[in-house]
DNA sequence: CCCGTGACTTCCG
DNA sequence: ACGGAAGCCACGG
């Protein structure tokens, strides 16, 4: 039996499958649980997982590549210097190459998506 | 138990 | 094309 915070475990499992040096965006993991206009559920997934080392919210960011949740990690800074020490390039919190480094979770996992 | 909030995105006018 | 409003899921008060 599924536990009702389903969605939150899923968001989970999505993010910590974000490759090293690439990036997803809430939108695109809610797109592929199914529930595309859910996006802010996953940053509450990232939020109950922020205790969880397993799970880089640090990798999840807004559809425009801006570090939205900057302000929700320990630091400042904190998470534009995780993403820089990865490779990538962020200038004024915003991913410069965030259409390069973006990893879309409806393209590289496509398990549950039709084809 | 009901209402409001939140790391966003999409749709309608 | 731009701006405002709705939607979605979960949690706290």
């Amino acid at each position: 039996m599924q536990s009702k915070t389903n969605f939150f475990k899923k968001a989970q499992a999505v993010a910590r499958k974000i490759p090293y040096g690439r990036v997803s965006s809430y939108g695109a993991i809610a797109r592929y649980l199914g529930a595309t206009k859910s996006a802010r559920t996953v940053g509450w997934a990232m939020n109950a997982s922020k205790t969880d080392a397993s799970v880089p919210a640090h990798r999840v960011v807004s559809s425009k590549g801006i570090l939205t949740g900057k302000n929700h990690f320990d630091g400042t800074n904190l998470m534009q210097q995780l993403l820089e020490n990865e490779g990538v390039l962020i200038d004024n919190y915003q991913i410069t190459n965030f259409k390069e480094i973006f990893w879309d979770p409806n393209l590289e996992l496509r398990i549950i998506k039709k084809q």
